[in-house]
DNA sequence: CGCCAATCGGTACGCTGTAAACTCCCGCAG
DNA sequence: CTGCGGGAGTTTACAGCGTACCGATTGGCG
C-alpha cells in the first residue's frame, strides 16, 4: 500500500492530510477517538470520502505509525561510538512514544506485523548504521537492535501508562487494603519508595551486558 | 473492585465464568471478538446480564489480564540464585503472553494503569522475592524488576506480532521493492539473514549488565 | 466534443457499549 | 402465612461504529 499512487485529479483531501488529522486527534483524545467519521468531520468531508485514500481503517493506523516513526529517525550525523549512537536512537524512540501515547497501543492493535513504512525502514537502516563500528555479524547486529528496541518499547509502554494514570486516590486506597492484608510483605515495603524513572538505567544495563568492555 | 462481594442470591452467571469465556474467545478469535453480546451469547445469557458483574467493558479487560497473570506466578519454590529465579519468572511472562497474544494489546488498550489484581500482586511479590539474595536497596530491586519486565513485554509484543504475521508473500514483495531501491543497503544485506529468536539472548545481556560479576 | 476514471456524497446494514425501565423470584420481617 | 426489599436477568432503545454499494460530479485526455 505504500507504493499505491495517489490521485491524479485534484482532490480536496490528501492522504497526508488525513494522517495528520488522525494523529492530532489521537494525540489529544486518544486512539479510540480516531473514527472514520470523526476524521472526515475534522477535514470537512464525509466519512466515505476517506476510503479513496485508504482501504480500511487499519491502513490508517499503519500510516499513523509510520508518520510518527519519522520522529525516530535521527537527523544529524550519528555519534561515532556505536554505544552513543544507539542510545541516541533509543531516546528518540522513547520521546516519540511519550509524545504520542497511543503509539504502542496502535502497534499492538494491528493484527500482524504491519507493513513497514518508509520512515520505519529509514529508522531501521540508521539503527544498523549505528552499529557499523561494531565488529559483529549481521545476525548479531540484528539481535542487538531487537534487544534494545524491545527494551525501549516495553519501558515506554509502561511509562506512558503510568503517566496517564497518576493513580487516583481510589486505587491507592485499594492498594493499601491489599498490602495491609499482609499477603505481600515485600510489595508493602516498597510502597513509599522512590520510583524515579529508570529508562536510562535499564538501557545502560542492557548495553553493558552487550559489550562489557566499554561499560559505563 | 477486586474486593466487591459477589452476589448472594443464586445466579446462573458468575464473574469467573464470564472472564473465562472472554479469555477463551480472545484466545481463539482475538481481542476484538470480545464483545459484551458475544460473551453473553457464549454463556446463554443476554448482553445486559453481564453488567451485574462488571461495571463497564474495560473492567472485563482488567479481569482478563489478571486471570492470565495467574499463569505468571511461579508455582514451586524459586531457584535459590536470584538470576535463575528472575529468568524463570521472565519465561513465565513470555509464555503466558505468547499463549494469549491479545494480552499486551489489552494492557496497552487500558487508558491508564489498570488496577492491580490479586494475581498481578502475587506475581510482583514473587518477582521481589526472587531478588531476596541480592544485596540491593528496595529502589534498586524495583528498578531491576522494571528493567527485566520492560524488556520481556517489549520482546513479547514483537514476537507475538511476528507469529501472527508470518509475512505473506505480498509483504515480502513490497520489501524487496523497497530494498531494491538501494536506499536501505544495510537492511538489504539483512534480508536473508538468520532471524532465530533472541529472547533468551537479550535477557542474558540485560542480566549480565545488571550483575557483571556472575555473567554467563 | 465524448469518454473515462478519480473523487466525493448519500444511504443502508449489522455491529458496538450501555442507559433506563421492566419482570421475576428468593430470603426474611412481621 | 403475607408482604416486601432488593438482586438477577431481560427488554428496549440510542448513538455511534466500519464499510458495502450506488449515484452524482468533474477534470484531463483522446
Amino acid at each position: 500500500m505504500w507504493t499505491r499512487a495517489e490521485r491524479k485529479q485534484r482532490p480536496t483531501l490528501s492522504r497526508e492530510q488525513i494522517v495528520r488529522a488522525a494523529v492530532a486527534v489521537a494525540d489529544s483524545e486518544g486512539l479510540d477517538a480516531v473514527s472514520i467519521r470523526r476524521i472526515a468531520t475534522e477535514l470537512g468531508a464525509r466519512a466515505m470520502s476517506l476510503y479513496t485514500y485508504i482501504e480500511r481503517k487499519e491502513d490508517l493506523f499503519d500510516l499513523m505509525i509510520d508518520e510518527v516513526a519519522a520522529e525516530t529517525v535521527p537527523e544529524g550525523p550519528l555519534p561515532a561510538q556505536w554505544r552513543e549512537a544507539t542510545i541516541a536512537i533509543a531516546r528518540l524512540e522513547r520521546e516519540a512514544a511519550l509524545r504520542h501515547p497511543w503509539l504502542i497501543g496502535a502497534i499492538a492493535r494491528r493484527s500482524q506485523t504491519s507493513t513497514l513504512g518508509p520512515n520505519m525502514l529509514r529508522h531501521l537502516e540508521l539503527s544498523l548504521a549505528a552499529l557499523d563500528p561494531l565488529p559483529a555479524t549481521p545476525t548479531e547486529k540484528w539481535q542487538i537492535i531487537r534487544a534494545v528496541s524491545d527494551y525501549t518499547s516495553g519501558a515506554v509502554l509502561r511509562e506512558s501508562r503510568e503517566r496517564a494514570g497518576t493513580a487516583g486516590g481510589h486505587d491507592v486506597a485499594h492498594l493499601r487494603a491489599m498490602t495491609d492484608s499482609g499477603a505481600y510483605p515485600r510489595l508493602t515495603a516498597l510502597l513509599g519508595v522512590d520510583r524515579r524513572d529508570s529508562f536510562e538505567q535499564g538501557l545502560r544495563w542492557l548495553l553493558n551486558g552487550i559489550s562489557p568492555e566499554d561499560a559505563s
